[in-house]
DNA sequence: CTGGGTGCAAAGTGTTTGCACGTTG
DNA sequence: CAACGTGCAAACACTTTGCACCCAG
């Protein structure tokens, strides 16, 4: 549990100060978490999460509510972001890192991420036309990646729209 | 339950042509799913979908487990398109309309449709520069409608991130 | 030493499924 | 009349919550 670098102190003291101002406690748990999302570059699921911190730090002892109730903290306090995959629930990550959007397989479930600035522009445009106060958005793309597509047919339909 | 314009009876037919395809019956409960979906623009959760059909044909005696079954089953045959919203559960439209995404205001829950093609154009460029296979997308915008940037303060953060 | 935090288990959600009976083709 | 569909209730998966104890400030 070494913090080692510029960056995460930075987080962390940001974490501390939402803390503060919110007259919460900064706890061990708390800690685990932002830094188990901080060190790893992942989209993890709630359940994800939990296992990976109790498997590293067993002696935490740590429950599975206080992962969903650390990352809708953080979540509120704008520290980590959430994506929603069609049912399988949501995936949180850290918002430290720039913008991006997500381009998700249906076949192999692997997330590519990427940002465009033409496409940003345009929703903040496209907001303002709507007289609509835009705070965040959600794009994501769906369809099958290259590795998954030159593998032959993991994907396929079982009901047909079409003959 | 007058079947009464040209664009119903052309989903229907497809409708029906899918379960044909599928050897899948059509019954009373697929056919007023579809119908109040197109009668009604408007998102429905299963369950909003489920009271409504309840109250209009109490007759059917409709379980919320046909109404979940069958919202599937449009789904997966593309007749219906479904939304995410972060917690409460997925939303369905019909897929009869042209493509369009959602602004949805966190307030007071309204949802405002668009479309774009410079954005529709680009999410098309980047899948191509991936090498991905794009088959659908999901872009919403969050925030807050005009109505309730007007009205004062509906909408406030619990937890405050800044001072 | 006080108020918030935690783990646990129970309770909530929203959704799916097994079953016996009903209906479609 | 066979196979699929339905309603019902139970089962599920994911998430939240009540509570007694714990710990940060």
């Amino acid at each position: 549990m070494t913090i080692e670098n510029m960056e995460y102190d930075t987080l962390l003291d940001r974490f501390k100060e939402i803390l503060r101002l919110n007259n919460l406690k900064f706890t061990k748990q708390r800690e685990v978490v932002l830094q188990t999302l901080y060190n790893h570059d992942e989209h993890f699921t709630p359940e994800n999460l939990y296992l990976l911190i109790k498997d590293k730090y067993p002696s935490l002892n740590v429950g599975i509510a206080t992962i969903y109730r650390t990352l809708n903290l953080l979540e509120e306090s704008d520290m980590v972001t959430s994506i929603t995959f069609g049912a399988q629930g949501k995936r949180f990550e850290l918002a430290n890192k720039p913008h991006h959007d997500h381009m998700i397989c249906r076949s192999c479930g692997s997330i590519i991420e990427f940002e465009d600035e033409i496409i940003e522009k345009r929703q903040i445009e496209i907001a303002k036309e709507h007289g609509f106060k835009l705070t965040n958005h959600l794009l994501q793309l769906y369809g099958i990646c290259k590795k998954c597509s030159s593998a032959k047919n993991q994907y396929k339909k079982e009901i047909r729209s079409n003959v």
